[in-house]
Parts: structure tokens; C-alpha cells; sequence
DNA sequence: ATTATTTATGAGTCAACCTCATTTTTGGAG
DNA sequence: CTCCAAAAATGAGGTTGACTCATAAATAAT
């Protein structure tokens, strides 16, 4: 059928609107940019652009759920499941870092105004950040995490941490730099997780101590 | 003199367009605000406003900039020196987030753009957060606070905490939480602190230590 | 009281978003 | 292949709102 052929290509010609005014947007920040230069960037007419979308900040919303969408499949897909929590949420750290360092001006679009379609973006996020709910309360269900944590405050610790500190590294002109991970990874991992040792084996603190108690006691005995 | 007079009537002026550009912005947005209703309820005419701005971005930087002017003076009178480090971050902490309830939308508007006035508001923001930095470095100088720890990350962690934390209780319609200050001082703490008891009672490893002192005396004696 | 200077005004200009009558393309029927 | 109806694309023009500037009002000085 030539109608599958004719959604490819208006799917195509959204994509290309949507690269388009991503670039646009990014390049000139909403104010700067001109629906002109975006129909241009995508070789089609400004009229045409109102056929896809009823107006600019429509078309701003659909490159920021493009981004948050895609982010999700990709945050989804960044780690085993079958890891340590720890080890997941420090794979998800890196992966979101990464992102947010490279559409860093995309993710500035994300929080603006106060219309009605904020709320469509803020489900697009929520549902983002649901991956890291997921991990977090896994970590609880096994064991690992300390069950009485607020989880919405772990979260805002997690990426309000990473995007504070990938605007920090894009305004020294810095990319990715992994101690930022390492970093808030061990952070939550010594306020939130229980100690390591109660399922592995004894630490050297406990080996200490029955050592100690040995000696005390032989001398004990012996005086 | 009535030059005085005269700087005094305009610097109201200026204080009363900028509270009502303030008001307009929030409400409704930078895009959504409109010139016209700024001058009407500043109760000047259109015109009069590009003799104070040059145009409605110079406007809005002038509201984020007395934002975090008026922050950074808050700030710096928000807690007593001489308390320990870890008590001026919490009160540091609590008056920050406070404040950003209160403005939320004012905050929102300090990174937008990529124009050449966005490095003013950067430096802005740069000295706020430099009472932090104070706070951090008296804490190491005082001994209490782990000397390699890098400020900036952990800079990064309080302001970013703090805001994500902020705009989840302002979306949800929620007011000041002060778990959410006493979870992060908690987390900073743990991770960033020495130890406190050093020099209150024994450590674990301090008490081993002392019980080791013991046998090699009675070792030493006995042999 | 008069003049000079500074400050305020709002009607008009212009730029950019958005609309819509017209044109072009598409896809099936004869 | 030709014709036609429906869908898609176009860009000139309407509309809106930021910004300007000639004029007017207010203030200060002589």
C-alpha cells in the first residue's frame, strides 16, 4: 500500500521538522528563534510548519517530549537489571549525565512558562524519572537500601545533583567527567544503603576484635 | 538639595517598575508578559519604560538581578559565623530554600538565552553561591570538614538538591519542607564530615587501639 | 517670569507569528 | 495514459506586540 509509504515520509518530514527546530532552538534559545529559519533549516515553507504543529511553542513541546522520550528508552536500556542497585543507579548517573551535557539547551526548555502544557511535559519527565524509583525501591525490596528513605527526595538529589553539575562543567566549556558520578554515587551509597558487610563476610574491624578478644582472653588465662 | 529628592522619586520609580515587572513576569511569563501591562501597573505610560530599559530582556535581567542581590545579602546574614560549619549550611540551607519557594518563578528565569548578558548573571549567581563556598572552607580550615573534598561538586549538590526539591514541592502545591534541608545537611554530613566523636569518646578503632596498648604492656612486663 | 533641560507620553512603525485563499502533489478510477 | 478528487504545500497578507520618536509636561536655573 502507498499509504504506509506516505507516513514514512510525513513521519520523515516531522523528524526533519523536529531536527530542524532543535537546532534552531538551541542555537538561539525560544526568543531568538525564528519560525522562518526553522522552515528554511527544513526546506519546506513557514506555512507548512503550522500543518504539524499549531504554533511555536507547540513545536518547542514536541522537541522537548522528543528529547525526554527518547532519554527514557535509552535510561531503560542503560543497565542490567540483574546488577547490584548501586551499580544500576551509578550506570543510570553516567548515561543521564552524558545526555544532558550534550542537549543541554533542550533540557533548559524543559521547566517554562506556566500554560496548560506544562503538565504534558511534567508526565514526560515523571515518567523519566520513574526509572530511577524503580531502581531505588528494587534496592529496598532486596534488602540493600535502607527502606525508611523519602524517595522523592533521593530523587531530587540525584538529578537536581547531576543537572546542576552538568551546567557547571558546559559553562567551563568541560565535558563529561566521571567523578561527578563517582562522587554522588558514594554519597548515596553511605547515607542510603546498608552496610556491605551484613550478607558478605566479616570486615577487618570484626576480625579485629575477635582476634583482640582471643589474645585478652589467653592472657587473662596465662596471668 | 533636591537632586536628592529627584535620585530618591526615581529610584522609587525604578523599585516600583521593577516590583511590577516582577509581578507580570511571574505571572505570566517572559513571553506571556506584556510591556503594556507592566507600564499600567508600574502607573507609567509604555514609552516611559525604555527610558529605564532598553528593552524587555534588560527588563527581566534587572528583576533576576535584584532577585539575587537582595539574595546574597540575605544570605550572608542568614546564620552566625561562630557556629560550627555544619549548623550554617542547615540555616544557609533553610533560608535558601525559602527563598526560592517564595521567587520560584523568578529562579526559573535566571538561565535562559544564550545572549552575551547572560555572563552578568552568571557572576550574579557566582557570588551568592560563594557564601556557601565561605562556609565549606572555614569548615576544613576548623578541621571538621574532610580537606579533598571538591567544593564545587558539592556546591553543586546543596543548590541543586535544594532547587529540584523546591520546584517538586511548588508543583505540588506544597510550601517549606524542613526534612528536605535536614536529609541534605544529614547526607553532607555523613559524607563530608569527620567524624565528630574524635574528640568525644573512643571510636571502634580508637577502643582497639587502647586495648592493643594494653597487651603489649602486659606482653612487655609479663616477658 | 522666562528659558533650558530633563523627563514623560502614546500614536505610529516594524518585525515576526500565524492564517487562508490559491497552487501543487498525490493516488485511484476509467 | 488521462482525468479528477482529496490531501498537502505555499507564501502573501493580517494581526499582534515590542519598540521609537516627535511632542508635551515637569523640573531647575537664571
Amino acid at each position: 500500500m502507498s499509504s504506509s509509504i506516505q507516513r514514512q515520509k510525513i513521519e520523515a518530514r516531522e523528524a526533519c521538522i523536529l531536527a530542524a527546530a532543535g537546532q534552531v532552538f538551541s542555537e538561539a534559545g525560544f526568543d531568538g528563534a525564528r519560525m522562518a529559519d526553522i522552515a528554511r533549516r527544513a526546506e519546506i515553507a513557514e506555512g507548512t510548519l503550522y500543518l504539524y504543529y499549531k504554533n511555536k511553542q507547540d513545536l518547542l513541546d514536541a522537541v522537548v517530549a522528543k528529547f525526554w522520550g527518547d532519554l527514557t528508552i535509552g535510561a531503560e536500556n542503560a543497565f542490567d537489571t540483574t546488577l547490584p542497585a548501586l551499580a544500576q543507579l551509578a550506570a543510570l548517573a553516567e548515561y543521564h549525565l552524558h545526555a544532558i551535557i550534550d542537549d543541554f539547551a533542550i533540557v533548559g526548555f524543559t521547566y517554562r512558562g506556566t500554560n496548560n502544557q506544562a503538565d504534558q511535559r511534567r508526565d514526560q519527565v515523571r515518567h523519566y524519572v520513574r526509572v530511577f524509583d524503580q531502581i531505588l525501591r528494587r534496592g529496598i525490596d532486596r534488602g540493600d537500601v535502607h527502606p525508611d528513605i523519602v524517595i522523592w527526595q533521593a530523587r531530587d538529589i540525584f538529578y537536581g545533583t547531576l543537572e546542576f553539575s552538568a551546567r557547571t562543567l558546559v559553562l567551563r566549556g568541560l565535558s563529561f567527567d566521571k567523578s561527578v558520578v563517582t562522587n554522588l554515587i558514594s554519597l548515596m551509597r553511605t547515607s542510603y544503603w546498608k552496610i556491605e558487610q551484613t550478607h558478605n563476610h566479616a570486615t577487618p574491624l570484626d576480625e579485629v576484635l575477635v582476634r583482640l578478644a582471643r589474645i585478652e582472653a589467653a592472657l587473662e588465662s596465662g596471668g
